[in-house]
DNA sequence: GTTGAGCGTT
């Protein structure tokens, strides 16, 4: 809907050609051919364009996410506690405290997914801050099953 | 109910 002029006559152009090319391999009448190709040409370029804006659209820098690894948490602390920590920092996508498969213990350490540009700003804040009379220690995790951090290249 | 360096899960 947003195409310019000049990617409109483009269109037109193309579709032309593409309606001629269908009116030589079709044995109907040249007027239905050609109104047909240009039909099927022009809805083809059409969804082309779509389908390359959608992929552009989907692209959102302010939504990227990254993945922190939290150390050193104290026992006591719940997923809700760690997320309300971070979130004073940033806008928290996902919290997810480690605990042992058998006891279902937690293990004292976990992981933080949330927006890049706050994350870099939350390991300045948080790292080596007091939290439950133990020292945390955030950083950026290391397995990213989201490769957002591709920037720092 | 305990412990204390670490990088996980559908």
């Amino acid at each position: 809907m947003k195409s310019n002029n000049q990617t409109t006559i483009t269109v037109i152009a193309i579709a032309i050609i593409g309606a001629l090319i269908f009116s030589m391999f079709s044995s109907t009448p040249p007027a239905i051919s050609f109104a047909l190709g240009a039909m099927l040409t022009g809805l083809a370029l059409h969804f082309m364009q779509e389908s390359k804006h959608t992929i552009l659209d989907d692209i959102d820098p302010s939504q990227s996410s990254t993945t922190l690894y939290v150390g050193n948490l104290p026992y006591r602390a719940n997923e809700s506690d760690v997320k309300n920590l971070f979130a004073e920092h940033g806008d928290v996508f996902a919290v997810r405290l480690m605990k042992d498969k058998r006891t279902g213990k937690r293990r004292g350490f976990g992981f933080v997914v949330m927006n890049s540009q706050d994350a870099e700003h939350a390991i300045d804040q948080l790292n080596n801050q007091e939290y439950g009379q133990r020292t945390l220690k955030v950083r950026e995790a290391n397995e990213p099953k989201n490769a957002d951090s591709l920037d720092l290249e």
